[in-house]
DNA sequence: CCGCGAGTTGACGTTTACGTAAAACGCCGC
DNA sequence: GCGGCGTTTTACGTAAACGTCAACTCGCGG
């Protein structure tokens, strides 16, 4: 009882489209050894795999990761049932790492979205003021 | 009583030290709009507001956001006090979009940290796995 | 007066992450 | 058999965010 849907496959305009890049964008990312389609002639053809990856690496950016930082612990991961032990503490360290990232990034966006609130209510003021000046 | 530690000045090798970065960052970042010293001479006097400009512009930077689009912030919010209706709008909408922008951060690094989790699971399994082969 | 350290001003270089345009390939319907 | 559409390859271009000199200038200690 093997999922249907779990093997489908995607043209590169299909997943360009399902995730609003061009397929310049999807063709370079695989030239950066993020995506690995198979082939059909000179076409390429994307399974689910690809469409995860792909999802991860766009994540991965929106959060400020470079391509070669999301490739490394894409590699990692995927070599990592026959990885030796040097390469799994690899990947904890960068796991670790990536966490580290994220904390400080939360703190940010706590800090950010303080400064937020406050040029809002400046700026609201600012409105009322020139309200009352226009009524005056 | 004024506070007297607000009137403190720096110098662009101290600013630099502050926030590790270089000085040639920093004036780049004035170069792009983002920082406005005094001058001494030719020599560049920060003052707090500098400082704090600077923290809001890294701070922007580990969040994503372009130099161009914390540039257009805080113009706006340097205009406020003698703004018009049709800026304090455009503040708003700016506002706005940085919000939803840090919403959707949220919800990667909420998603990042479960796909962190589940590497990390699988790395230590493969490592008990390894120790297991060298025990046996 | 001289050198030194800190700072400045161009100017050009570099990296990352793609955009863009040209030329060719392959399949499909008519 | 051929025009069109999607795809591919190759190559050059570009924008952002700095790095890296090189050639000043300035103030100061000795």
């Amino acid at each position: 009882m093997t999922s249907d849907s779990a093997s489908r496959t995607y043209s590169i305009s299909e997943l360009s489209r399902m995730f609003e890049v061009t397929p310049r964008t999807i063709r370079f990312y695989e030239q950066e050894g993020l995506l690995e389609p198979q082939r059909r002639g000179q076409t390429r053809i994307y399974h689910d795999k690809d469409r995860v990856r792909l999802k991860l690496t766009l994540r991965g950016k929106r959060l400020g990761f470079s391509l070669a930082e999301i490739r490394e612990v894409i590699e990692l991961y995927d070599a990592l049932p026959n990885g030796n032990a040097r390469q799994l503490q690899r990947l904890l360290e960068l796991l670790a790492e990536k966490r580290s990232n994220l904390q400080r990034q939360e703190e940010d966006i706590r800090q950010m979205r303080r400064e937020l609130d406050d040029v809002e209510e400046r700026c609201r003021e600012a409105l009322l003021a020139l309200a009352e000046n226009a009524e005056g």
